[in-house]
DNA sequence: TCTGGGGTCCTAGGACCC
DNA sequence: TCTGGGGTCCTAGGACCC
């Protein structure tokens, strides 16, 4: 039986979802994002603001340009995510088998599914109606033998798109694609491979997968070989927990006092560790990112054996980092703090709670965590504290 | 008046080990 | 007086995606 794979990919989401909230602004140009004061740039814009040449990753300042008279506002994640929640359980009850991508994006595993809903083609109609009916948004269903085939299929007809490869149909539906327009090319690869005459998957085909790891490297070759021929390249297999986690603040203004950035860094130390302890991991590499203002950014990191406990611990591993590369010239545009080389914090607390400072920190962290979370000021007032503490020295 | 934030994976070089 | 060589870990940079 050939596998039926579903890529659902919800339209314009964030714009979507303040259309749905604020049904004034239905047909309207909507452009969420940041605030142009602050550097912002597009994350999501409707349809209609696309008309106007507006996309994602564009700067506020030249969105506002292109579009005028379009209705900006500020991203509502928490609201996002709710909805996103309640799309996703739709489809877990809609499919047998669910993988969640991204916020507004997810795999269904639809294989076998025939004698409850019909063709491919009737199953997508039917689910597409249901999150219409049940929420109010629109989506694109891409229909195909792999997850790679309907990632691509979803994107073919967007918005309101449903398109299905049918099986044995993956090569010539992988023909009306540019080699650019591929999931995983980007422009960097993109003239790389143009460099080298290929631009059209036809001609990639031409060539063996040894001469391609060869001359753009064994990863990128062997991916390449696979998509153009319509094999899924096993780029979206499941990963059960993250990786790392970080979190990095673009200033409105660079900052050049290395004070102010370190600060600035106690901050986001506390947001990692928040969301670490949430997801019940900690991380044994600590590493930095800065960005200069001339947009060259730079990562550093380190790794030792046990993991980090806390937000001082995170933040001081930081600043050193940073300290040996930067002294405030040339002022910063960005800094970011992550943890990486992860493990599930249940493991580690056992053997560290006999080490007093570790786990008596841990604990205090956990302690400011739970009043976090239910809205308290504290965790704040700590950093703030700290601050006054160190300019009193 | 300039270009976010949160991730993933890959590459390449060096250290170290057998 | 010839520069083994593979495996693994670490680090920095870079490409890509949503």
């Amino acid at each position: 039986m050939n596998p039926v794979i579903f890529h659902v990919d919800m339209d314009a989401f964030f714009s979507s979802v303040e259309q749905l909230d604020n049904p004034s602004l239905a047909g309207k140009p909507v452009i969420v994002g940041g605030r142009v004061e602050e550097r912002g740039v597009v994350s999501a814009c409707s349809y209609e603001a696309r008309a106007f040449g507006v996309h994602s990753a564009m700067p506020m300042f030249q969105a506002k340009k292109l579009c005028p008279m379009g209705i900006f506002v500020p991203g509502r994640m928490k609201r996002y995510q709710e909805v996103s929640r309640e799309v996703m359980a739709i489809f877990r009850e809609f499919a047998p088998s669910v993988q969640p991508i991204s916020i507004d994006e997810a795999f269904l595993d639809m294989t076998g599914t025939g004698r409850i809903y019909g063709t491919p083609q009737e199953a997508a109609l039917v689910l597409k109606q249901r999150v219409e009916g049940e929420i109010g948004l629109k989506m694109s269903v891409g229909i195909g033998t792999s997850k790679y085939i309907a990632k691509l299929a979803s994107d073919f007809r967007k918005p309101d798109g449903l398109w299905e490869v049918p099986p044995g149909g993956e090569t010539d539906f992988i023909d009306q694609f540019t080699v650019r327009s591929l999931w995983g090319i980007g422009d960097k690869t993109a003239e790389r491979l143009r460099l080298l005459g290929l631009t059209e998957p036809k001609q990639v085909r031409s060539l063996s997968r040894e001469s391609l790891m060869r001359t753009i490297g064994r990863s990128l070759g062997s991916f390449l070989h696979d998509v153009c021929r319509g094999i899924d390249p096993g780029i979206f297999a499941l990963r059960e927990s993250s990786q790392s986690i970080s979190c990095e603040e673009t200033f409105s203004r660079d900052i050049s006092d290395p004070w102010e950035v370190s600060c600035r860094l106690l901050s986001l130390a506390h947001q990692v560790i928040f969301r670490s302890l949430d997801e019940q991991v900690l991380g044994r590499t600590v590493f930095v990112k800065y960005k200069l203002t001339d947009f060259r950014s730079f990562t550093a990191q380190t790794s030792r054996e046990t993991p980090f406990m806390s937000a001082e611990e995170i933040h001081s591993q930081a600043r050193e980092l940073l300290r040996s590369r930067w002294n405030g010239d040339p002022p910063l545009r960005l800094v970011g703090v992550g943890i990486s080389s992860l493990s599930p914090a249940g493991e580690q607390v056992q053997g560290e709670l006999f080490e007093d400072p570790y786990g008596k920190k841990r604990a205090v962290e956990e302690a400011v965590h739970r009043l976090k979370r239910r809205g308290s000021s504290l965790a704040k007032a700590t950093s703030l504290l700290e601050r006054y503490d160190k300019r009193r020295k």
